[in-house]
RNA sequence: GGGUAUAUAGCUCAGUGGUUAGAGCGUUCGGUUCACAUCCGAAAGGUCAAUGGUUCAAAUCCAUUUAUACCCACCA
């Protein structure tokens, strides 16, 4: 007998065993052994950005992934889980740029381009290694020769192709617009990576000139230097009189001609309800500029400074140095009415935190409204972009769980405007489009995978945003790693054999990236597949520490999922994370939270070796071995349900229920119970075998380590991790649950009068579904206290089930009230109460209805109610005795 | 400003119209050489946020209120 060790020590085993899964090629579902017509099972896992190493939503992710791919592989699944990492452009290069300011204080423009880039890709090789690890780690049961990268060569085939494509049907043009601009990264932002933060501001209310006929407000004086026009609204008495005329101020900017204009989306009630428009600045001011054929001034540049147009004064200041100059020419001017502290929501770079600039702009937008058609594709049959991406929704093609988010995705896209998808940043995908004579009235334009012939075509400098390679993800990754010997896209995907695997079964992600990632997955999946990514998302919550905050480097509660490993092993961190929350809600993670995970795999651990030091030899036990007690068909009929239970819960998607209940069965009924009596009663080692090799694989989804670790003692056998998933045999009839807790309990009373068990020790009668057994007097309410075995007389085995088992307490009459497992008592008399109450109900309504005047008096509607009542009340009544009798 | 959640034991959470509302942790008490002190047993602890309504029946459905969290918009 090979020693085991008294406490299981993660640490020892985890890397052994990861290896050995990893050598044992499972991962790859071409190395499974599969029925034929095996289904498939499949996730692309979300790639995590090269900018470093992981956090606890990496892990919260891989926990989850991993149990849904185990789980599926034990069904028999053809199960592939596909991993890979982001290049993260701003993400990464930012970081880069942060780490050699702080090293050698030089800037990217410092080193130039190219070495640059050279830093960026190092640095990202180095974070896709400690990643890798980290996944390992987690135990991700994930197959690494299909790892992919969004900047390999494949992918960044997919990415010119989609791009060409969608150019190619208009949906992406070239254009001016105000962007979100962000001074510190030097490029634009897509209005989801711009984010909101609390300040105080100032709201200024003064008048351009002495001789202007009223005052405006405004929080951003500095950028009236690039005012065209006022807006008041056109219900507004104080200004109707002056709506078309147009004054000539000068504030610094030499002569700007401001138009008085109406609009109805000024707020006649906000400031002086007039306000000054800056189309250059602002997207709302840039949309009335447009309806009102308004000039648009740049006053303030892409590095964060004033231009030359803002006027000598100004020009090469940063905005809050003239925001402080304009301020103070004012109030020598006496220009200013008003000034006042306000709170407002500063827009920020989601990146950076640096204040974002509305700038106008040249760049690449994707139309999210013009409606096209494409060949072989349902999807867009005269559809835009966004009416595609809400229908497959909407028909549930995709189903989003939990469903309340399907609310929010709705409402983003139905508010979606163009999306920009140029980036100033150097690393990433680069624009697959090249121009002639730049900027000037020749410009040529050529759109391509390669450079054009010919001399003198420059490639646009610009990038890609990120989230349009991510959109590509679950299809681009199945592609062929070459593209090299396909003549053509159709060739590509139909030579691609692992697109069998697409649309992938789940998404499993945050729902923080809802809008990010998964909106944009959909809209261009459906485009350059004519098919969904995914057929169901599941979006889990964020990780917060234990008072429910967000983990945040400033407020140093960031918890490092390697630290909680190393304290308790993966096993325990992860089944931590899983349990005690529900999709779609945030979860808190401690310490003492995993430490009792911890207890529970040592304990699992310690029931293992007891079972197998203590059995005589230790072999598979492929069928349901024979029943010697009650209590062997009791055990043996409850894990049934567990499995029952347990499948039921995984398959949708309820994963903390399932681990509660197979919690509950191993600590409270196998381990607590079970064990015990199998200490008393021998001959057990078939049924212990029997339900411990059961055990191992319903728990290794979650606690893969721990159940492999001990399954490696079934040495004959292949890895715990491709067994086939336990199937509940026919549940044994209540009768016989029913006599078999009658026998427990002689069993107890018996260990008793042996002197086996202490006569004065309170009984554990957890046995039964693991709860207490209460006693009731023949009111139905309960005596006070637990049962106490030695009070009890226990009724003749004969007695009818259904009925509560009764005895005589110093002389009351008492019920033992059978709770979980053998609940028929309980049933029965739920039911016969509801019975009743119904048909009280029902006579009640046949009197009401049996009165001539009430069917006279009330309206009809009324009176038809309630036969429609009457009806449903009878259809119920009739379901319920049914019921009823069949327990009986 | 618009929206979406959430509110159950000291804490973290189950409970998806139907008995007497549960678990883990924590607390208190008792035990423990014999798989496990990373253990075992027991007890205490609840106006299910408030109010009103629907229903034969409400923690559960509806409305209002209060508190909290998040998302979106605006930022004149």
């Amino acid at each position: 007998m090979k020693e085991i060790p008294k406490a299981y020590n993660p640490q020892d085993v985890e890397d052994k065993i990861y290896k050995k899964w990893e050598d044992s090629g499972y991962f790859n579902p071409d190395n499974l052994k599969l029925a034929e017509k095996a289904d498939y099972f499949s996730i692309s896992m979300p790639p995590p950005n090269r900018t470093g190493t992981l956090h606890t939503g990496h892990a919260i992710m891989l926990a989850y992934q991993d149990l849904m791919v185990r789980y599926n592989r034990l069904l028999g699944k053809k199960t592939l889980w596909l991993p890979g990492t982001d290049h993260a452009a701003i993400a990464t290069q930012a970081k880069v740029e942060k780490e050699l300011y702080k090293k050698e204080g030089k800037t990217r423009h410092d080193l130039g381009k190219e070495n640059f880039l050279q830093k960026v890709v190092e640095f990202a090789e180095e974070s896709k290694n400690i990643i890798n690890k980290q996944v390992r780690k987690m135990g991700s049961s994930c197959d690494w020769s299909r790892e992919r990268y969004t900047l390999d060569e494949g992918l960044t085939h997919v990415v010119k192709k989609a791009f060409i494509k969608m150019h190619e049907v208009g949906l992406i043009y070239r254009g001016d617009r105000i962007v979100n601009w962000c001074p510190h990264c030097m490029s634009t932002l897509s209005d989801d990576e711009v984010e909101y933060q609390e300040t105080k501001g100032k709201f200024y209310t003064f008048k351009y000139a002495e001789d202007f006929p009223f005052a405006i407000s405004t929080t951003r004086p500095e950028t009236k230097l690039g005012d065209t026009a006022v807006a008041v609204n056109p219900k507004d008495k104080r200004y109707k009189k002056y709506i078309g005329q147009t004054f000539t101020i000068n504030i610094g900017a030499g002569e700007q001609k401001i138009k008085i204009i109406a609009d109805d989306s000024v707020d006649m009630k906000l400031g002086t309800g007039a306000l000054g428009v800056t189309p250059a600045h602002s997207m709302i001011d840039y949309e009335m500029a447009q309806k009102n054929n308004l000039p648009v001034i740049k006053v303030i540049g892409e590095d964060g400074k004033m231009t030359a147009l803002a006027g000598k004064k100004y020009q090469g200041l940063y905005v809050l140095a003239a925001r402080e100059k304009l301020v103070n020419w004012l109030e020598e001017k006496g220009l200013i009415e008003k000034e006042e502290e306000i709170d407002m929501n500063l827009s920020v770079c989601y990146r950076c935190s640096t204040a974002v600039e509305p700038l106008p702009s040249k760049q690449w937008f994707i139309d999210v409204n013009k409606k096209i058609t494409l060949t072989d594709n349902k999807y867009f049959q005269n559809k835009s972009i966004k009416e595609a991406a809400l229908g497959v929704i909407k028909d549930r093609e995709i189903k989003i769980i939990p469903q309340k988010f399907e609310h929010d995705y709705f409402r983003w896209l139905e508010n979606l405007r163009d999306w920009c998808i140029s980036r100033q940043i150097w690393f990433g995908h680069q624009i697959p489009v090249w121009y002639k004579n730049k900027g000037r009235l020749n410009e040529e334009i050529f759109v391509g995978m390669n450079a054009p012939k010919g001399k003198h075509w420059v490639q646009d400098e610009d990038t890609l945003d990120t989230w349009f390679s991510s959109g590509l993800w679950t299809f681009s990754t199945l592609m062929d790693k070459s593209f090299v010997k396909y003549n053509s896209w159709e060739d590509w995907v139909k030579g691609s054999k692992d697109l069998e695997f697409h649309p992938t079964s789940v998404m499993e992600t945050g729902y923080d990236i809802l809008f990010f990632w998964v909106a944009r997955m959909i809209i261009q999946t459906t485009f350059m597949m004519g098919e969904i990514p995914f057929e169901t998302v599941y979006l889990h919550g964020l990780v917060r520490d234990e008072k429910g905050r967000k983990m945040s480097k400033s407020l140093g509660n960031v918890v490092d999922p390697l630290d909680l490993i190393k304290k308790y092993g993966t096993d325990a961190l992860r089944v931590a994370m899983i349990t005690g929350t529900s999709a779609g809600a945030d979860t808190r993670l401690y310490d003492e939270k995993v430490e009792g995970f911890r207890n529970f795999v040592n304990k699992l651990w310690n029931i293992s070796r007891y079972i197998l030091t203590s059995v005589s030899e230790i072999k598979r036990i492929k069928d349901k071995p024979q029943v010697k007690t009650l209590a062997d068909e009791w055990i043996l009929s409850k894990l049934d349900l567990v499995i029952e239970q347990v499948t039921k819960d995984l398959d949708k998607f309820n994963f903390s229920p399932a681990s509660d209940v197979l919690r509950d069965f191993t600590w409270n009924d196998l381990a607590d119970w079970y064990l015990e009596i199998s200490k008393i009663e021998k001959d057990k080692d078939e049924i212990l075998l029997y339900i411990l090799e059961r055990l191992l694989i319903l728990w290794h989804p979650f606690i893969p380590f721990v159940t492999e670790a001990i399954w490696e003692n079934f040495e004959a056998d292949d890895l715990v991790m491709v067994q086939s998933y336990p199937k509940a045999e026919k549940r044994v009839k209540e009768a016989e649950e029913f006599n078999l807790i009658v026998d427990i309990i002689s069993l107890i009373r018996n260990l008793r009068a042996e002197n086996r068990i202490e006569p004065a020790k309170k009984v554990n009668v957890k046995l039964i579904g693991g709860k207490n057994v209460k006693l009731l007097n023949d009111q139905g309410e309960i005596i006070k206290g637990l049962a106490r075995i030695d009070n009890l007389e226990i009724l003749n085995k004969g007695e009818k089930p259904g009925q509560s088992v009764g005895g005589v307490v110093s002389g009351v009459e008492v019920y033992i009230l059978l709770e979980g497992l053998v609940d028929k008592a309980k049933e029965t008399k739920r039911l016969t109460k509801e019975i009743e109450s119904i048909k009280n109900y029902i006579s009640r309504l046949e009197k009401k209805l049996g009165n001539q005047e009430f069917v006279k008096n009330a309206p009809k509607e009324i009176v038809d109610k309630e036969k429609v009542k009457l009806k449903e009340q009878k259809e119920k009544l009739q379901k319920m005795e049914e019921q009823l009798k069949s327990i009986k």
